[in-house]
DNA sequence: TCTGTTGTGTTACACTATAACGTATGCAAT
DNA sequence: ATTGCATACGTTATAGTGTAACACAACAGA
């Protein structure tokens, strides 16, 4: 049970407790059906089991959503909790995800929204490329 | 990300005029499979019919992709072939989707990415709110 | 004509997510 | 302690999203 920066959540209960330690060991974004196979030895059987731990999970932020993967990784920014924006920055050759930050990218996105008069309730930014260790040269 | 002009775009197929009607027509998102409900009619028959359709039109441009509904869009804005990143805006109350595009705000993310040393190949964001029409007060 | 490419039609299947039901556990107020 | 409620758990079945694999048709160029 990893020891984590959102300090003042609840305990996790057993199953959430194993796929978020599922997620933690994973390099890589995980679908809810790898957790499923990651958790199986450990009894979790259903792919309910795994969905309802993963809600209440986001819900408290210690893991996000990717849209773009179908997939979810625990959170690594102890900073995003605060944010109503994060970028994440999904490496197309190594699956590493970065959560990047920036005030001013929030406030661009909420200036070019209010232009059209679009209130914005959330926010989903990701984008695909390469890590610093994938990218070609340099 | 290459850029096209849609009028210079090969005439589209039985099925892909079809599947871009059925969009066109609609003022919400629609998933594949609705497209494919509202295609029976007209002899379409099986989801991969439409999913190939969906796929040459995203190709031309003429379709975008959300990734947060698993749904389609017939393209609303005539210069979004033109930029690497598209903003949509999805009204949670009347499913209205508005694309917006600025500059800065590429340069915002392109900034952002930059500073982490990764190298952007295509980018999503979605925003999701109330649209002008359906915001609380005005 | 031959051949490669693209589009099409169909069946079957894989992956993602939720509905509906019942049980168990913990805790607060009587 | 008992009742009542909230939360988590376990299971089966089903809904919704997306592809694999194979075969055929249309067509363009050598
Ligand atoms: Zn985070
Ligand atoms: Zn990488
Ligand atoms: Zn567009
Ligand atoms: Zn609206």
């Amino acid at each position: 049970m990893s020891a984590h920066i959102h300090a003042e959540q609840p305990a996790l209960t057993k199953n959430q407790s194993l796929v978020y330690d599922a997620l933690t060991r994973s390099k890589a974004p995980l679908s809810a059906y790898a957790i499923l196979d990651g958790v199986r030895e450990h009894g979790i059987r259903a792919p309910l089991q795994v969905y309802r731990a993963l809600d209440k999970l986001l819900e408290m932020g210690l893991v996000h959503r990717l849209e773009s993967l179908n997939s979810f990784v625990a959170c690594s920014n102890s900073e995003c909790e605060a944010r109503e924006t994060i970028v994440f920055a999904i490496c197309e050759k190594c699956s590493k995800v970065s959560e990047l930050a920036d005030d001013r990218l929030e406030a661009q996105l909420n200036a070019l929204a209010s232009a059209d008069h679009f209130s914005v309730h959330a926010a989903t930014v990701e984008l695909r490329g390469f890590c610093k260790q994938c990218r070609p040269t340099g």
